[in-house]
DNA sequence: CGTCCACGTCTAC
DNA sequence: TAGACCTGGACGG
């Protein structure tokens, strides 16, 4: 789950889920995880956390203990402690029984509890990491969400950095200056000013200013219900009533925030609320490219000038069978109820997990992995469909009423060209 | 069974 | 500017 609204998320989750709890004894590590030792033991601890862009801090809180002098037994902490995490492509925090760890957690925090129950940092790719005592990555820039104005300021008073002369799609990914935005966003803010990804990132943004001119102005409402003017001119709507291109990498997360729930984690239910909200990335009808760095970039219309040459262009859906498929378009709605919603769960892992005695704990040698993956040349469109939540029976029946069909336009690729 | 793909950094040629 | 680092889900055969 990781972009800035995901991290954000996740140390609210911490925040609610441990409020009063306390926590005991000593911070334990898988022994498949290569990031460092928690060195932090103590009686009676809090948790709590705070994010800043792409990594959420926990704080660790000695409690007073009563027997006020001899408290601080030898190797117990009597200073709180941090501790900063990067969530990589898989992270996040998860609160259970001890009886029921999540496979993949890494780190834990247990509580004094009878039952026990345990903060553990669940990460199966092992992308992420955790810096005990550690600080805000110090190359990292001003939180996209919470720190808008520093942001903003920093990209204005920067932009003859050689970083902005790549493409903006590219440049939107730089952690610099855009802390907190990740694939899916930078997709779904420029398909929503209707920028073309590959155009260079200066261009875009000189003749921004630090101030937000919205700052000041009425937050006016985006709803254009009457698209018709008096003497029939019409103008783009959008531009002046969303703001520019720095505002909405700062609304445009938030949004993501106030859906709640657990944004880009496919694990809950309400993963279908991000769904429905997703404009662009891997929706429907939508064209896809490779950057320069291999990643996919999601898109509507003219790529850009700066667009990879060659570039293989995976993707291209067509949509058949398969659930839900009803609406993408903007409106979106955060969908309805659905009434069967139905919490199902009902397969239970295995049991799993660091608790084996074994020390290896996860399959597959290390070598055995060493595959490349050339085969770079053909760029064909590779799997159709789009997952639909597992577990889910997918009532397929109902059957896509022959209204607002989107077309799909059917990615650039193997056109001439 | 195998291949491709994924919300992100990191560091070595 | 390529890999490296990882697991696992969706698909294809």
């Amino acid at each position: 789950m990781p972009e800035g609204p995901e991290l954000h998320l996740a140390s609210l989750y911490v925040n609610k889920m441990c409020k009063g709890v306390v926590f005991t004894g000593t911070v334990r590590k898988s022994d498949v995880s290569k990031s460092a030792d928690v060195p932090f033991t103590c009686e009676a601890f809090r948790i709590t956390a705070t994010s800043r862009g792409k990594e959420v801090k926990l704080t660790l809180t000695p409690m007073k203990s009563d027997d006020a002098k001899k408290s601080v037994k030898a190797g117990h902490a009597d200073q709180p402690m941090e501790i900063v995490f990067r969530f990589g492509m898989s992270g996040f925090f998860r609160f259970t029984a001890e009886d029921a760890l999540p496979k993949h957690a890494h780190l834990r925090f247990y509580s004094k509890e009878t039952p026990c129950r345990v903060l553990s940092f669940v990460d199966a790719r092992r992308f992420g990491s955790w810096h005990p005592n550690g600080t805000w990555q110090p190359d990292r820039g001003p939180c996209i969400m919470f720190e808008y104005e520093g942001f903003r300021e920093k990209i204005v008073s920067h932009l003859s950095d050689r970083a902005f002369d790549r493409p903006i799609c590219e440049v939107l990914l730089n952690q610099k200056y855009f802390n907190g935005i990740g694939n899916y966003l930078r997709a779904e803010i420029l398909f929503r000013l209707n920028i073309p990804p590959f155009v260079p990132a200066r261009t875009v943004l000189e003749g921004l200013k630090s101030e937000d001119v919205l700052e000041n102005k009425k937050m006016v409402k985006i709803e254009i219900t009457d698209t018709k003017t008096s003497d029939g001119v019409k103008q783009k709507p959008v531009k002046g009533e969303t703001g520019d291109l720095l505002r909405l990498c700062h609304t445009v997360p938030l949004e993501v925030v106030n859906l709640g729930g657990k944004g880009y984690d496919p694990e809950k239910a309400d993963y279908s609320d991000f769904k429905a909200w997703l404009q662009c990335y891997y929706v429907d009808g939508m064209k896809s490219i490779r950057d320069h760095n291999g990643r996919t970039m999601w898109f509507k219309g003219d790529p850009g000038p700066m667009a990879p040459k060659d570039s293989k262009s995976p993707k291209a859906k067509k949509r058949a069978k398969k659930e839900d498929d009803h609406d993408y378009t903007e409106k979106k709605k955060v969908a309805r109820k659905s009434s069967a919603s139905t919490p199902k769960k009902n397969v239970v892992k295995k049991e799993t997990v660091t608790k084996t005695p074994k020390k290896e704990t996860d399959a597959h040698s290390k070598e055995a992995v060493s595959k490349r993956r050339k085969a770079r040349e053909v760029n064909t469109p590779r799997h159709e469909q789009r997952s639909a939540p597992r577990g889910k029976k997918s009532s397929s029946n109902a059957e896509p009423p022959a209204g607002p069909q989107r077309r799909s336009e059917r990615v650039t690729r193997q056109n001439s060209k």
